[in-house]
DNA sequence: GGATGTTTTCGTATATTTACGATAAATTCG
DNA sequence: CGAATTTATCGTAAATATACGAAAACATCC
């Protein structure tokens, strides 16, 4: 999974919103200031030649859809930071936030609770 | 603060790592494969201009070190991330390595251990 | 079919990154 | 000093990313 530039992370945050569809929705999706049609187009271009899209045609229009799940980058990339910058230890990272204050007992112990009584 | 690219980022991990050194230094603390000496020039250059580290001269040799420090970058970059993927909750997103079993309840209430009874 | 609107595609220009050889500058050691 | 070593610097080439206009392809509606 090939790393992903400032410009292709914003437009990939759009498309997963979105979910499937053509580069017009997902330019209804960007924030603003919103990019030029062919600029997004480009980097839509790029995302799919790195394999994170897939497209479909549609008449004259493209409509693309994400081929690398949210989830499965989310996991992906904190798992390449983790490791990186905390001695490949979740707890370490956690223990990071409690300390900068980030993350309380209070909510800490609601996912503990989450963890033994896991609601169907 | 700039984003870094996958070599910029390897180097910087070096860096942080050997703390004031000469590009032979981080060299050495370079995983394998290590680039060509005059490739990881070019990539501390390029950090110098981004503003990530700072030179000073002696004699003929350029002594590095981090003008921005790890703990930082590792905030920042988090923070981004968080904003992003976890609404801005970084009890969402521990709830979210809780549900991917990164980490298990023991481990939380070690650290909810550490936040209630802080240690000199 | 022709006018109009939508969307892609093509081309291109610029900037940045990656990569590294060749050379220069300084230091060390015999 | 002169040779060998160390280290930086300069130049450059190729790849990639950014950015966007112009034109083409297609659809729609009268």
């Amino acid at each position: 999974m090939e790393k992903l530039t400032l410009q292709e992370e914003e437009a990939m945050l759009a498309i997963w919103q979105v979910g499937k569809g053509f580069i017009k929705d997902f330019m209804d999706a960007m924030p603003e200031p919103k990019p030029p049609y062919t600029t997004l187009a480009s980097t839509v271009k790029n995302l799919e030649r790195k394999g994170y899209l897939v497209s479909e045609r549609f008449a004259n229009a493209n409509r693309y859809s994400a081929k690398v799940k949210e989830i499965d980058y989310k996991k992906r990339f904190m798992s390449g930071f983790v490791n990186n910058y905390f001695q490949s230890s979740y707890k370490e990272l956690v223990a990071f936030f409690a300390k900068d204050k980030k993350i309380s007992a209070e909510e800490l112990k609601e996912i503990i609770n989450l963890i033994e009584n896991p609601e169907k």
